[in-house]
Order: C-alpha cells, then sequence, then structure tokens
DNA sequence: ACCCAGGATCTAC
DNA sequence: GTAGATCATGGG
C-alpha cells in the first residue's frame, strides 16, 4: 500500500492537501468511533458528502472525502503539504496497511468478520498525549455528547487561540453553509498548572472528575509525565498500563484507551460495557471479569487487541445500540 | 422519580 | 485480590 499527497491551492489561496492510495478511511466511522472529542459534522452541500471540522496539534482543518474513477481521494482542507508530513500523516496513521489488518480479523471469526466489514474505514488515531489523558479521564462514566463539551469548554477557556483565515471560513462557508466560530486549542498541561478542581467545575461542569484533573496536571507537570513514545512502545503491556494508571481518574479502561487512542500501543483492550456485551454474547456466553477479558484479548488478538475493539465495539454500538 | 453514560476510587471482607 | 457503595452532572 502506497498513499501519495500532493498539495492544492483553491481559487482564494487556500492550501488543501489531497491524499490517494488509502481506501480505509470513512470520515464518519473515523470520527464518530469514540476515539476523539474535537472533531465536528458538517454536512457538504457541494459534494453531498460528509465534512468534518477538527482541531489537533494547534491547527485546525477540515476533512473529507470524494471518488474518483472509483477510488477514494481524502482532502484535508487548510493544510500544507508540510503539515501533512510532519502531523497529519502521522496523526490520521496513514503509514498503517488498515487492509492487511482486516484481512486478518476477518479470519478469525464470523462476528469480526461482520464488524471489519461494517467498520472498514475506522483508522485508529494517533492524538497527543496530553489531550488523550485529559480527555479519558473525562469520559469515565460520561456520555460522548457531554465529554465533547467539557473539552470544547476547557480548550476555550484555558486553550489557546487559533486563527482562521478568511479563506477557510469562506469554503467551508461555501461547502456546508456553517459559520465558523472562534476555535481555540487544547491546552498544554503548563497552561492548566494553576487550574484547581472548582476553576474546572465552574468552566465545565464535570462533576468528580474534576479533582482527578487538578491532581493529574499536578503530576504530570512535576516531571512525572508520561515516558516518551519510544518508551511506552518497549515496555511490557502491564508495565505500560500501569505507568498511565498511575495519574488520577486512571483506571483499567481509561488506561487502555489513552495508550491506544495516543497511538501508544495496540496491544491493549479497553473494557467498557458494550464491549463485555460482546465478549459475553459471542465469546463467552456469560459474564466476563476485567482480567479475564485482557487475557483473552491477548491471547485471541494479540497486537491487533486495540483494533479488534474498535471494530468490535463500534458495530456493537452502531447496530444495537442508539 | 429512576436510569444511564466508553468507570474510578475507597472501603470492607 | 475482589464485590459493593459512592462519586457529579445532564439527558431521556
Amino acid at each position: 500500500m502506497k498513499i501519495s499527497a500532493i498539495e492544492k491551492k483553491n481559487e482564494y489561496g487556500l492550501s488543501f492537501v489531497e491524499i490517494r492510495g488509502c481506501e480505509e478511511f470513512e470520515t464518519a466511522h473515523v470520527f464518530e468511533c469514540g476515539q476523539c472529542f474535537r472533531w465536528n459534522f458538517l454536512h457538504d452541500n457541494s459534494a453531498g458528502g460528509d465534512m468534518f471540522f477538527g482541531v489537533a496539534g494547534g491547527k485546525a482543518v477540515a476533512v473529507s472525502t470524494f471518488s474518483e474513477n472509483g477510488k477514494k481521494v481524502i482532502v484535508i482542507a487548510n493544510s500544507t503539504l508540510q503539515d501533512f508530513n510532519d502531523f497529519w500523516c502521522d496523526y490520521f496513521d496513514f503509514k498503517r496497511d488498515y487492509a492487511e489488518i482486516i484481512n486478518i480479523l476477518a479470519a478469525k471469526d464470523e462476528y469480526l468478520k461482520k464488524a471489519t466489514e461494517f467498520g472498514k474505514g475506522i483508522r485508529i488515531l494517533r492524538q497527543e498525549k496530553f489531550e488523550t489523558l485529559i480527555s479519558f479521564i473525562l469520559s469515565a462514566n460520561n456520555n460522548i455528547p457531554r465529554i465533547k463539551g467539557c473539552v470544547e469548554k476547557i480548550c476555550r477557556d484555558y486553550g489557546e487561540k487559533i486563527e482562521i483565515s478568511q479563506a477557510f471560513k469562506m469554503y467551508i462557508k461555501e461547502k456546508t453553509d456553517a459559520e465558523v466560530g472562534d476555535v481555540y486549542a487544547f491546552p498544554s498541561a503548563e497552561r492548566l498548572i494553576n487550574v484547581k478542581a472548582e476553576d474546572y467545575s465552574l468552566c465545565c461542569r464535570a462533576g468528580y472528575r474534576c479533582a482527578y484533573l487538578e491532581k493529574t496536571v499536578e503530576l504530570y507537570t512535576q516531571g512525572n509525565g508520561l515516558p516518551e513514545d519510544s518508551v511506552m512502545r518497549e515496555l511490557s503491556l502491564s508495565e505500560a498500563r500501569e505507568r498511565v494508571k498511575s495519574f488520577s481518574g486512571v483506571g483499567p479502561k481509561v488506561a487502555d484507551c489513552i495508550l491506544l487512542f495516543a497511538g501508544l500501543r495496540t496491544d491493549v483492550f479497553p473494557v467498557d460495557v458494550w464491549v463485555r456485551r460482546v465478549l459475553k454474547d459471542l465469546y463467552f456466553n456469560r459474564d466476563v471479569s476485567q482480567k479475564e477479558a485482557e487475557s483473552f484479548a491477548t491471547e485471541y488478538f494479540g497486537d491487533l487487541a486495540g483494533f479488534a475493539q474498535q471494530y468490535l465495539f463500534y458495530s456493537m454500538r452502531e447496530n444495537t445500540g442508539k
């Protein structure tokens, strides 16, 4: 598999990048499979497809796809080729061959075959560590719309403002009829050093999770942050989990989400109510403990556990949930 | 009023 | 080590 990326400019001088050679990319699957909280759907009137507006790495872009001779073209608007090579290529995990992963998983059993067909366009984003840590602490016993709201408010109150060019605003307006409001980056840990639990509560009403945030930021900025990516990848699975669980508000489920969605490990297996349901209905025929789920995932999926979990989770949630 | 949301923590056994 | 209560908040 080989992707190609080229930069173009539209009539207003807006740079965008077109990516060819990657079929495993469905905007709705990537952005609505529960892994990220700063991407929002905008209906694309001109192409009739889906466009998502999102912020990552201190940059705002709009992502959409179209078909060209039966092949998929992915468009990242408001990005230069350099931005793509420096950041978005890795962020969208474009160097990984998802077709191969799907082939391996689909061969395992009938349900995975269906789940991978259904979620074919999923990609696991390599999101920034600190943002992922904070976001998934907020995710505990919470629902996705509210998590998104909390994250957005924290960005609004503590993040750095991102200037949106007129050309980009016009592009969005023309394509989707949407107005772009003020846009803020996710704050660095340093920007949150003096933020107390009560401040978070006033900011985003995150309840008891606010105290977790305060403690986590403190630990993170006191020289006990997460190890470098290369280190996290070399640790044993259980040790990697322990390192992430050292932060307040991070238990087994959140730890695995952070490791997976920050692009640090693929051999993790976040166990939530949906995955528990899958394991019960399809593999165990009874309730499963956390330990049982983890050892099953390691044995059955190995390094692909994280991908398997996403296909199973997304398929189960979209087809039987709301 | 009750239940749920991509659970974690604290306590008691 | 593992079951049970408790933890804010908003929406159905």
